[in-house]
DNA sequence: ACCTGAACACCGTTCAAGT
DNA sequence: ACCTGAACACCGTTCAAGT
């Protein structure tokens, strides 16, 4: 029975184009579009199936659950992220005196096109990531990417000398709490009338 | 007819008590405990209603929408922050070297006894929080306190001298972000195997 | 192997009706 | 004024059935 089903399947794919060709990736595709523009709240898995052309389970096919979906387009924001953040390192590292301030607007640049993305990325709707490897993999590389830039700038007597994890550490609690409020417009109207964001971030990073 | 309405809820009051003598409290209450058990995913106006023994349409009485009532338990959260943060200033300000750790490590625990709670009052699930003034309201006299605490800090020589609100934002951007990256559990775990929280948080605010 | 459609239990919200 | 119950459009998820 295993052969006869493997049989209908070659069969469904010549015959008729009922089958995907790549729907897990044109899933994750799909979902970040949506998310782009309808925020973390209106990503639902069912609109995510309709908009790829698809019955609304059939995401159960490449998915467990929605959770799934939701780490492997995660995943693929932090490759994104991750391109833009060296993108931004190879262009400043020789000439910038700010190199860490150059990443630091990088990031608030990506997450302000699209906040949506960067919520889903770090609001951590995955409850147990340890589930997703490869999520945890592509978010190691962008910390590791950080240590390599943070021992650049100390090299450069940009940065103080120190630990570099804890350094990092510093670095992106800083960073990532500015870009939430940021995002969240929960920064006091005071505060914006005396500094535009690049200015803020300046002061936060110092 | 209005006054004939009128005269059926007195009627109503007097006889039976289907009346809830302060149901919006109760439903701000109900809703933080949910909140507290199963977090922000877990929290919907419908289980919030049948906590408190009344009917799923109940709700839209005291609140227009399910916004409003997260609004108003998010300014609930941020009045027992207020205290919380007000007390910990009161019993640190004269003994303590490093009033600002004792503030931070306050939050922390704040956050980490219920995330829920936390992740309600920043992750800005309000889009449009500028139709809640009474949470607006609570949020400033948090950032309020935070300067004070700053000035006090800046006047023992714990802190450096500069402008207040940049440096109030600073702290509280190095602050939320940590508490953002403990709270979804995106330490790495090198990092966790160095320091205790305790210590991660000293390094942050440095 | 991969996809569909019916079904279930849950949502937020509206609205006419009750007291 | 305040609350209820039916109704609607939307969810995530399961499962037997199709190809």
């Amino acid at each position: 029975m295993l052969l006869l089903s493997i049989l209908w399947y070659y069969i469904g794919m010549a015959i008729n184009h009922y089958h995907h060709g790549d729907l897990k990736n044109a899933l994750i595709a799909a979902g970040l579009e949506i998310l782009s523009e309808s925020g973390i709240e209106g990503l639902s898995l069912r609109k995510v199936a309709k908009r790829v052309g698809v019955s609304h389970t059939a995401p159960y096919n490449h998915f467990a659950d929605k959770q799934a979906l939701l780490a492997a387009i995660s995943t693929v924001a932090h490759q994104q992220l991750y391109e833009i953040l060296l993108a931004a390192f190879q262009q400043h590292r020789e000439s910038s005196p700010k190199i860490i301030f150059e990443i630091a607007w990088a990031t608030l640049q990506f997450a302000m096109e699209d906040p949506g993305r960067y919520k889903l990325m770090f609001s951590h709707v995955l409850e147990e990531e340890i589930y997703y490897p490869e999520f945890i993999e592509t978010w190691r590389k962008n910390i590791m990417l950080l240590e390599e830039i943070i021992q650049c700038c100390q090299e450069k007597g940009q940065l103080l000398k120190g630990d570099v994890e804890m350094i990092a550490l510093k670095v992106w609690s800083s960073v990532h709490g500015f870009i939430c409020l940021a995002l969240e417009r929960q920064l006091p109207q005071e505060y914006l009338d005396k500094q535009d964001l690049q200015g803020m971030l300046k002061a936060v990073i110092a």
